[in-house]
This record gives C-alpha cells, structure tokens and sequence, in this order.
RNA sequence: GCCGGAGUGGUGGAAUUGGUAUACACGCUCGACUUAAAAUCGGGUCCCUUACGGGAUGCGGGUUCGAUUCCCGCCUCCGGCACCA
C-alpha cells in the first residue's frame, strides 16, 4: 500500500498543472458561460499569512467546481504593489522599493503557487509596473477632464514627527499618526481630489437591487451619510450678507433663536468691522483651529463659542433678529458650515443654550424640553397645529428655501506626498497652473534619483531628472506634480485590467469586458467595505458615464470573509508569539489539508472569527487519509445500496452548498458518506470516480494523485461534475416522527410516500403510541409526508 | 445615541426555511491493539432522573397541533456611523 505523501504528491501536480496550462481561460469558449471570481489582490509584504490562504484558497474550491460544473472561469491574481510599506523599508534598510516590492513579488508567487490554486498566472499584473500605473494615469486624465478630478485646499492629516501628511487610513482612532505615534495635526494644503460627492446618490440607491449581505450595504449608507432636510437662508441685518443654513428640521424654524458659525467660515472675516468684540473672536478661532479633529469632536467636551457683538440674523419664519455665534460644535465640512440654532428641539444646541443664557422657544409639543421627536406644532404663527413632517415643506416653502439631501461623503482626497506610488499625470506652467500630461507621455514615469530625506515634501522633489524630463518637454519653468496617487486609486480598476492584461493601446478592451464584467463574485476582507469597495464602485459608475464600462455595478455578489484567530483566539501577531506559519502548516499535512480546514470553520459568506485549531486540522488530515484508504479497495467491487444512496445525496448536497459558499456542511456530507463506505459496505470504481470529482475543488492534488493511480490519463480537473440521479435519492424505507399533542412519542419505520391513512394505521399500533393516546378521542391529525404524524387529542 | 448583524453542547458549527434540535468535526472519556506511548480502530458524550419521564436553542411573553425559525418586549456580543445640524 502506497502512503499518502502529501509532499511529493502536491509538488507533482503543481509543476504539471503549470506546464500543461491546465487553468489559463480564454475570453471565450463555445457552449461555455464565462464567470468571473475576484479575490482582492494582495499587497506584496513579502510572506504569504493565514488570511491570504483563507482569502484565496477557499474561493478556488468555487472556482473550480464551477469550471467542472460546465462554466468558463476566470480566477486571476495578481498584486497590489504601490504603497508605503515598500517605502517605509527603504528608509529603513536603503534599499530601493523597486527591488524589494519585485523580491516580495518573487516570493509571493512562489507561496501563492504553493496552494495549488486554479490562477490563471498568465493575466498576473502589478500596479507598480509602468505598464499598469500608466492606465491608472491614463484614467486619472479621463476624470479631469470630465471635471469628476479638481485642485483644491484642504484640511490634512499632518504627521509633525515625519513632517509628513498621512492618509485619512493612516490615522489611528486616537488621532495619532501609525507610524510616529505623534498627534495629527490639520493642515491646508493643495490637494487633488476626485468629485466622488457627485455620485452619492447613485452610490447609495444602486445599493437597493445588489444582492449583497445587508451588513455590507447598511455600512455604505452609513458612511455615505444621506439626510434629507432644507437649506434656508438667513439675512444678517442691515448689510447684503446672507447666512446659508442647512438643517433636517425645518419644522422647527420658529424655535430658531440663535445661530452658530463654525470657525472656519468665512462670514466672520467679512463682517469684522462690525464686531465690535473682534480680537476675542480671533483669538476663538485661532484656538479652535490649532485643536485635532479629535479634540474638537470629543462627545463630552463642554460647548464653547464666542457671541460675535454687532451681528445679528433674521430669522425668516417670525423676522425676530437672534444673535450669531461663533462655536466649535458646528463643523465646516458639513452642511453649509452653519446651523440655525433650535435649543428647544435640539440637545447640542439646548446644552449651548443653557450655557450662554439664550432664550428657548417650544414649537414642537412634546415631552420635556429638548425635545427631539415629532409632533404637533405651536409658536409657529400660521402652522400652529399642523403635524410636523408636513410643517417640514410647508415652512421650507414660505421662507424660500430648498429641500436638499446632505452627506457626510466628502470627495476623494487622491493626492500623498509619498514617494512609490503612480506619479499624478499633471504639470505646472510658470504661472502656477496645472496642465494634464498628454497621452503620448504616458507612462508618467517615476524618477528614480530620489532621496527620502526631505521633511515635509514629497521625496519626488529631489529628483533632477523628473524636473529636467517637465522642462525638455513642456519648456523652461515648467514643474511636475511632485504627489502620487493614493493605492486606492490603482486598485479601483484592477479588475478590468485582468480581462486585458497586456493591451498596449487601451486600458482593458471593452469587447472583453462585454464577456466578463461585472465580476459575478468578488470576496474580501471586511476592512475594505467602506473604501476599497466604495471608490471602486464610484470608479466604475464614473467609467460608465465616460462610456468606458459596460454596467452600472462592478460587482453582482460582494463577500466579505472572517479572520482566522491564533490558537488561543487572538488575533495574529508577533508580539503576542500566536502566529500560524502557513507554509509550515503545508509542509506538515499539506495545502489540500490546509485549504479545507479553513473551508471547514464556518460558512464562507459570513464574518465570524475562528481560532487555528490544531485538533481540527488533525481531523481534516484523518479524513483525506481515510479517502486514500477507500481508493485502494475499489477495484472489481460493487456499490452497496446504501452507500450508492448516500453519493446520490452528496452529490445533490455539495453542488447546492458550493452555490451558497457552505463549504462546512458541503465537507460535513462528504465525511458522512466516507464513513459509510467504510461501515456499510464497498463502492466501485466508478462510483468512486464520482466522489472523487466532488471532492476534486476541495482537495485538488490528492484526488487528481488518486485518479490518475487508478487508470486514468486525462486531468480530473477537466472532467465534468457528476450527475446526480434523482432516483438513488430516496430509500425504500423512511422514519417518521409520531406526536402527540405535539410530542416526539416514537420513530416508527414505513414505507418511502406512504399515503396518510397507511401512516396513521402503522403509527397507531405502535406500544408507545396507543399507550399516549390512551382512551381520549384523536380530534385532528397533522401528517407531513415522509416527516411525521402528529395526533391532537 | 442612531443603524445593521448575531446569540444553539466544553469548542467550531448543523437543522430540508414552521415539522424528530444538537448533523459533521474537535475536545473529553471508556475499551481494543501495544511491554509502554503515539498512531489507528470501536463505544459513550446537552442537562436532571436508577427508571418512567421531565427540561433546554440569550431572557420574558404571544401566535400555532407543533417555534432555533414568525410576532411583541428586554439583555448581551460583533460591525458601521456619531457635537453630522
């Protein structure tokens, strides 16, 4: 008897498989429907963990049973390659991060390969190769100039320790910077910024028809923030200014006795010649500005703000004058940068009211006050009495305002002062003016004669060549953009890049795209559903007006997956000494092993967390080893009856569970039935074959090691998916459950389809049963064919 | 605070969507084999009870012949948003 040596079995297929090209797709292939199953490409951080195999190889299992199942699959890899890491471990250790992103790259694959997984290798791509950042750059121009990309000044996360501005995603909850571990500071600077605020609506309604998990959907209105409510403009006595509100409550306008500026707006810096108290002002609005984002939107802080003496409003429901303030619980990004102030209806402005002595006007009746819910109107003048939802339009009405929506989606902050990443494909005259960089000068190539020690630019400042390169082409004075784009604008499009990876003249061939997209199953981690996943879809609704895509929605199903835990159920990490070395783990029991293991711990499509358990993997190891077992008695035997029902069965059953990712129960039957061809008697070979086709996505190297060992030539990987028959469903005998009055009493054996009265006739002169039933009269019987009869009495 | 998801053995999790709750696996335990251990194989394993029975799917109600599943009210955990007007 042969052993099961995992070793030399998975590194013999894997070379075979490659050399035989057994999973490059074509774009087509007759009488085949194309599917298309994305993984999200990995950053190359140099050593494959726990998460890449749980990312990867799991989804393969529907990969390949999907290509059995009769479909043209494509499952394509490739990698995320821009990005800080590669430069942080070049200021660390002097290299380039040209090298030690292609040495990660190098080791990657080979990690990658070593799953054994079905990629069609030959559409690999890299954003960080020209050939790849020049499309990225290409698409950037497309933007600008639909007028989707601008230029403008914004407040930024400033890193004061590596003099540096960080990513919105490199700060940590606590307002400090990841790296540094300083507190970030706000700066405005020139930034570019895509107009993703432009498609809210569209981001949000298109949500509506996607079959995606609630929870994903729930996160993306959530962080898109929709609310509808009004803007009302408000005049400010005696001058020609007006102060522009926007609030969800219009209902409430008479109740409107103050208003508040946030620091940043600019009406204060108007109007400073009428207030009388200016320099106490300024001084507010210096402080406030100097406070973190974090520090300003603490939840307990005390309100704080400044009366600007002078100014006063009208407010256009009564055309009382009320005070202006200036206070940091107003926020410039939101709105209009200033509200109509309701304390009687308001728990923000009521806490300010209180504190500042400002009258409270109740025109909402209700509980106490604040009172924040609906009702019935008073103090409102002429819509005293009316309900408040249609006071909301009423009253919007008369003051001439507008029934707006507002989102806490701001646009997309593009621009990093970082040096590995996609140049931004834009150029400066000697006025200070941005041009696009024509076409023909794509790829925008990132200089190589850099320095990182700069302190608060962008490393592609000290390059001679880059600016050298602007001048030879555009003229003398002219200037490159010294930012590149963040990683998140090279992976918002990778996905058409893999129809087309090699196309010279277009970003990815819309006639391939007509067969592929959009993306029938993309899986991924959790942490990306708010970014990743969001400017992704903006990105291919922006396409898809420019006319470059195909749909509206890249993506038909989104999957979000779990994490796999250490072994004492933390999470992974070096410090805490809990983590899983994949490749040990392969080397151990294998990547069949490994793989269906981590399609074991639960249902796929739902975000749990699991601890690595070692016994559990053991319980795998024994499963495939029993397999193997099965494999050497099959020669010259016949199915018994029982096992030929229960492959029926399993069949039926793993076919569905693939459908909805529950590779747990999908592994679960394969098991029962194991254990019934090896306790209830022999299977043939053919038989046997058939199994070994169910479980081939699962267990790819050791069925394929098995087929060809009993006689066959040709790859199990390109055989067809077993049929089940319908037939060997069902056995002759069925147990059924007999209740009464709603209790299980007995389990009696009849006939498969037994009509109701034979049923009732067995279930009666069952001991047990006639002694429950006793004497009382049966009023009612419920009978569930082949499930159970239950006597009411 | 608002919104979404979820609570089932010692553990990961099943349950044909209203029909025999706890499949499968881990762990534990008893036994076989062995000088012994590992590996392997076989039995047991929700709780109470000697048994007959009874009770359990976060808690409390309801609908139903029958509820893990549907409805109402709580509790806890996870996730998103949050001085967002």
């Amino acid at each position: 008897m042969r052993s099961y040596d995992h070793r030399k079995i998975e590194a013999k297929w894997q070379e075979k498989w490659e050399k035989e090209k057994l999973y490059e797709v074509k774009d087509e292939v007759a009488g085949r429907k194309n599917r298309y199953v994305l993984v999200e490409y990995p950053y190359p951080s140099g050593n494959l963990h726990i998460g890449h195999w749980y990312a990867f190889s799991v989804p393969d299992i529907y990969a390949r049973a999907k290509r059995m199942q009769g479909e043209n699959v494509l499952f394509p890899m490739g990698f995320d390659s821009f990005g800080l890491p590669a430069e942080n471990a070049a200021i660390k250790n002097k290299v380039d991060p040209r090298e030690w992103t292609e040495e990660n790259i190098k080791t990657m694959t080979k990690q990658l390969k070593s799953m054994g997984n079905s990629f069609d290798w030959s559409r690999r791509l890299a954003a960080s190769d020209p050939d790849y950042y020049k499309w990225t750059q290409w698409l950037f121009l497309k933007f600008l100039d639909a007028g989707l990309a601008y230029r403008g000044k914004a407040a930024v996360n400033w890193d004061p320790v590596d003099q540096t501005v960080l990513a919105n995603e490199q700060v940590l909850p606590d307002g400090t910077g990841e790296r540094s571990g300083a507190k970030v500071e706000r700066r405005y600077l020139e930034q570019w910024f895509i107009r993703i605020t432009d498609y809210a609506d569209r981001l949000v309604d298109d949500l509506e028809v996607l079959e995606w998990p609630e929870q994903i959907k729930e996160s993306q209105r959530n962080w898109i923030g929709r609310k509808s409510g009004a803007e009302i403009d408000f005049k400010v006595t005696g001058t020609s200014e007006k102060i522009k509100v926007f609030t969800t409550r219009p209902d409430t306008l008479f109740g409107a006795t103050y208003m508040v500026l946030a620091p940043e707006h600019e009406l204060a810096e108007k109007l400073k010649n009428s207030i009388s108290n200016w320099s106490k002002v300024t001084k507010y609005i210096k402080e406030a500005e100097l406070k973190s984002d974090i520090d300003r939107t603490a939840l307990d802080k005390e309100k704080t703000g400044v009366l600007l003496e002078g100014v006063s409003a009208i407010n256009p429901a009564n055309e009382s004058e009320i005070p202006v303030y200036i206070a940091d619980y107003v926020l410039a990004h939101y709105g209009t940068g200033a509200i109509m102030a309701v304390p009687a209806h308001d728990e923000r402005d009521h806490e300010f009211a209180v504190k500042f002595g400002i009258e409270e006007v109740e025109v909402v009746e209700g509980g106490n006050i604040p009172y924040t819910g609906e009702g019935i109107l008073k103090n409102s003048g002429e819509f005293n009495g009316m309900d408040n939802e249609d006071a909301k339009i009423k009253i919007t009405e008369r003051v001439g305002g507008a029934l707006t929506n507002n989102y806490k989606l701001r646009d997309w902050l593009v621009s990093r002062q970082r040096y590995w990443g996609a140049p931004i494909p834009v150029v400066y005259d000697p006025n200070g003016n941005p041009h696009p960089i024509p076409e023909e000068h794509l790829p925008w190539l990132l200089p190589q004669d850099i320095s990182f020690d700069v302190k608060g630019k962008s490393p592609l400042s000290t390059s001679k060549e880059f600016v050298e390169r602007t001048e030879s082409i555009f003229g003398q004075g002219w200037t490159p953009e010294m930012d590149t784009f963040d990683t998140f604008v090279d992976s918002s499009w990778y996905f058409l890049r893999y129809l087309d990876p090699k196309n010279e003249s277009d970003f990815s061939d819309i006639k391939k795209q007509k067969k592929w997209m959009p993306v029938d199953m993309y899986s991924g981690g959790a942490e990306h559903t708010t970014m990743h996943v969001l400017y992704s879809r903006f990105f291919y609704k922006a396409l898809f007006d420019l006319k470059l895509v195909t749909d509206k929605e890249p993506y038909k199903v989104r999957m979000n997956r779990g994490i796999i835990l250490g072994t004492d159920g933390a999470k992974m990490s070096k410090s805490k000494g809990n983590v899983i070395d994949p490749d040990d783990q392969v080397k151990n029991v294998g990547a069949d092993c490994v793989k269906m293991y981590l399609a074991f711990v639960g249902p796929y499509g739902e975000v749990g967390t699991y601890p690595w358990d070692m016994g559990g993997i053991a319980g795998i190891r024994r499963f495939l080893e029993r397999v193997w077992g099965v494999s050497e008695k099959v020669e010259g035997t016949e199915t018994s009856e029982n096992v030929r029902r229960e492959l029926n069965k399993t069949i039926k059953k793993v076919e569905e569970d693939i459908d909805e990712f529950k590779f747990n129960t999908a592994i679960s039957q394969m098991m029962i039935l194991v254990n019934k061809i090896e306790k209830e008697g022999p299977i043939s070979k053919g038989d046997f074959m058939k199994f070994l086709r169910v479980l081939a996505p699962f267990a790819p190297h050791l069925t394929e090691e098995i087929w060809e060992g009993i006689g066959n030539k040709k790859s199990l990987h390109l055989d067809d998916w077993p049929i089940y028959e319908e037939k060997y469903l069902q056995s002759e005998e069925v147990k059924i459950a007999v209740q009464v009055n709603g209790k299980v009493r007995a389990t009696i054996s009849i006939p498969t389809d037994s009509s109701e009265e034979e049923t009732i006739k067995v279930a009666k002169k069952d001991n047990v049963v006639s002694k429950w039933l006793g004497d009382s009269k049966v009023k009612k019987q419920i009978y569930v064919k082949n499930r159970l009869i239950n006597f009411v009495t």
